[in-house]
DNA sequence: GTGAAAGCGCTAACAA
DNA sequence: TTGTTAGCGCTTTCAC
């Protein structure tokens, strides 16, 4: 490994003056500049990042913690974070919370390992997390929100997400509307699960106990089992939304062994508007999530904290867009109801 | 921040004494140590990680490279390669290669930002690979092969696992077995379409130019068009077999447009059985890579190196397994034939 | 415009 | 068992 010292005296000049060329500081005589960089070309230099941040105290590196990397939102979120993190000049770590990953992202924080962290999936304020809030580290919460946490907080709105999803059933005339709610805690699926009932509450429409159904961990079995209580109900729902697309196709295993049409006889709504949505063979009304926007914002607003420009801390919601797709039809003359 | 240097002053030992306790040394009388350990709970001390890395030359962080993580096998991978890593104390950045984070991750290895690179994608042995591999550099590639490449792969068998889905085929009594392959270069493609083919023709099936399809780059779409010309052909061919499960979730949505029942007209087989292809709605047939093993042989490989006791580079193909299901049907007396 | 010098927080000889 | 000391490779005053 060559130092920044081996190219300081093959170029003939100080080690400093190398470090500034590496920095591109405009106080080198372009002469010298030329030098050093041929020295450095000569020597295959390549600065060590690790010293200098130990120096800067600056990584350069943001760590984001995700939950289930399995479900296909989170690839999606995570290219979209790593293409932002990196345009800005910052490298991204993936930390898994089911594995600890959560407190380990605040740790490697406190190490300065890591300049800042980005959660996308905090369901509770552990003590790790408001610790680290309380001295004021760099955190943005991006994707699940946590109420009454003093940092900022970045997600789509999902209880007006969820809203929309009550209109369209109501709109294309379903009467018994069920949901396939997810586990208690996140505030996307809380807030999913809210929406929809209090809308189609106003609406008139009452969801009774029996169709509300809750799978505690998000697989494609779990969603089917649900979907299958619903359906063997002496009056089954016709309309169900889910929590998440993932659970919305799993519905839609569910009626298809009951060689039942999603759209006829029982109109189905996911999610998220994961890319297998809108393959023809799901063809799935959901809701899109801006996740290009969510990243993008949360991004900023991490940066500006590294930066020095903080802002007041809020949560930041965006808005989401009803997708509506073969498993939910309007009939044709409700087209302008709804507008 | 508190140093390791304000730990020694509260405990009023040396500094040195301190990173002795960091660092677990038995050399430290326990009173002592308890006093140290003390002290660092009163000030909150962590240690900081860049400092070590920068005495030790070792960062504890691997590089994973990555294509396109949106392809579902990537993910699962990752959170494979992450427990893995995570158990042996390292921690993983994700760098995905679309957006030059192959050489990224070089170059953060010639900065001692990484200890060691796993390259889950590599096509073709770029510069910035093979010069690190001259210079003994902590490199393993895992998922796909690069042939001449002195260093550490491990891969699935996808040659014979190909071969397994010709041998089903051909005993399923499929006349006119087809091919949809991917892009060329990826080792994992070009050894699939290379054991279907060969091993086809060794049972006396030859397959036509015209069935064979290939797409350029791995989307839904791409797989609904090529599966749309072979079926449009004037006398389409009764079995597929895909370049990966995507491909094959797309053939499927072609026959489903033209009314056809995978596994009745036409056999489709994928590759990769990831989660979905046990999904209800698909039941695909496909080859299941041992997934967990690449993870764990990559990392022990790549560990081994770090560690200074690696062995000789070769490359280790482990098995694959044909895994059949709806969208392939044997005939009940057939059952015994390829035993 | 350039160099000398100090030091980021830690590890690891070497001494005692 | 503990302390002293010398750096790891860089950035950053402060002189000149």
């Amino acid at each position: 490994m060559t130092s920044s010292r081996d190219v300081a005296k093959a170029a003939g000049v100080s080690q400093a003056t190398v470090s500034r060329v590496i920095q591109g500081h405009d106080n080198v005589r372009p002469e010298t500049r030329d030098r050093v960089l041929q020295a450095m070309r000569a020597t295959g230099f390549r600065p060590n990042a690790q010293a200098r941040a130990l120096r800067t105290n600056r990584s350069h590196n943001v760590a984001v913690v995700v939950g289930r990397i399995l479900n296909p939102l989170y690839p999606a979120l995570l290219e979209q974070l790593g293409a932002q993190l990196f345009a800005a000049g910052y490298r991204m770590t993936i930390w898994e919370a089911e594995v600890g990953g959560e407190e380990a992202a605040m740790d490697a924080l406190s190490q300065s390992l890591v300049d800042g962290v980005i959660l996308t999936t905090a369901t509770k304020p552990t003590p790790a997390i408001t610790d680290a809030i309380k001295a004021n580290a760099p955190i943005v919460l991006i994707n699940r929100t946590l109420k009454g946490l003093e940092c900022q907080q970045v997600a789509s709105d999902n209880y007006r997400g969820a809203c929309s999803v009550a209109e369209h059933f109501a709109s294309g005339g379903r009467k018994r509307p069920a949901v396939i709610s997810g586990p208690k805690g996140p505030s996307t699926i809380e807030q999913r699960e809210a929406g929809y009932l209090n809308k189609l509450a106003d609406l008139d429409l009452r969801v009774p106990e029996q169709y509300r159904e809750r799978v505690t961990a998000i697989t494609h079995q779990t969603g089917v089992d649900a979907a299958r209580r619903l359906l063997e109900l002496p009056e089954p729902p016709d309309a169900v939304f889910c929590a998440n697309d993932l659970i919305a196709f799993a519905a839609m295993s569910a009626l298809k062994e009951r060689n039942l049409t999603p759209g006829k006889e029982v109109w189905i709504a996911g999610y998220d508007d994961v890319e297998m949505a809108s393959w023809p063979v799901f063809d799935l009304t959901t809701v899109r999530q801006p996740i290009g926007a969510i990243a993008r914002e949360g991004t900023r607003l991490l940066l500006d904290q590294l930066n020095g420009s903080a802002d007041v801390p809020r949560t930041t919601l965006l808005a989401n867009n009803l997708i509506i797709r073969g498993t939910s039809h309007r009939r044709r003359n409700e087209k302008n109801k709804d507008a």
